[in-house]
DNA sequence: AAGGCAAGCAACCGCCTCTCG
DNA sequence: CCGAGAGGCGGTTGCTTGCCT
């Protein structure tokens, strides 16, 4: 199911994330947010592309990220928008909060595929169905309400704005299923990360990185939560409040 | 029990678009 | 306006797993 890790000609990691390079990885954007992707991985201390990372980050370590167990109502809208968008998998994405653009891919390719083709062939033989159609429209725009309120919600958190480009952070009162990736989140952070102390302290993040096997003594400052603070005009020191770093976590 | 095969899915690749100097 | 760099997107690959023979 998953590739197995080796190295690229630039001694770059490939294949399959390890859970100390989630673990990197998370805690990095968490904090800094994705200022910029193709530095990101030499300030997180990932031997990754940047595009690797913003693959990840998107389809697996982003708060909110449901996996799996699609729900009919999911299956019927993404049914629809692909007769109306085609393999737009990022448009269709936009209206399922939580849902990555690869992961609705990737399910269209291994069921849905197969039922929209049935239902081609269906169709031919009823005629559309109007009506159905309309609930899944209206089923359409709650799911773009809830996402909008998310986003809405998105604006009174600076971190959490920071972290999304344009997704789902904010926890929603709600279903159990997204309930369940919440918890998902809270499992990759409690499991994969321990508690603040254990990441800030130690030498997790004072080592030195090693990028292309070679040591990098340029590496940015570290802040007051222990993470590396990135040499970005966009990002600087102050920006954050880091009294609200133990809060936060 | 073992080998073959198909399904599922994470991740890579390469192209396109956008932004900025 | 142009070129370079970065981000985003869709297609594809390749590994694992589970089922079937």
């Amino acid at each position: 199911m998953v590739r197995t890790p080796c190295r690229d000609e630039n001694g770059r990691n490939k294949g399959t994330w390890t859970p100390e390079e989630d673990r990197k990885l998370a805690a990095y954007i968490t904090k800094y947010g994705s200022w910029n992707w193709r530095q990101l991985p030499k300030y997180a201390g990932l031997a990754r592309c940047g595009k690797s990372c913003r693959l990840r980050w998107m389809n697996y370590l982003r708060p909110n990220v449901k996996r799996g167990n699609y729900t009919k109502e999911e299956d019927e809208i993404i049914l629809n928008l692909h007769a109306q968008l085609g393999n737009k998998w990022s448009a269709i994405a936009v209206h399922l909060p939580g849902r990555s653009d690869n992961e609705i891919k990737n399910h269209w390719h291994t069921s849905l595929k197969k039922r929209a083709n049935y239902n081609l062939s269906e169709g031919s033989k009823k005629c559309n169905n109007k009506k159905s159609e309309s609930n899944i429209t209206k089923r359409m725009s709650s799911v773009e309400n809830q996402n909008a309120s998310a986003t809405n919600n998105n604006n009174n958190n600076m971190h959490e704005h920071i972290v999304l480009e344009s997704s789902e952070w904010s926890p929603k009162e709600s279903s159990s299923e997204e309930l369940s990736s919440i918890d998902y989140q809270q499992d990759i952070f409690h499991e994969e990360f321990g508690n603040l102390e254990e990441i800030t302290s130690g030498s997790f993040w004072t080592e030195p990185f090693e990028v292309d096997g070679k040591i990098d003594f340029v590496a940015p400052s570290i802040d007051y939560c222990g993470l590396v603070c990135p040499p970005s005009p966009f990002m600087p020191h102050e920006f954050f409040d880091f009294d609200d770093c133990n809060n936060y976590w």
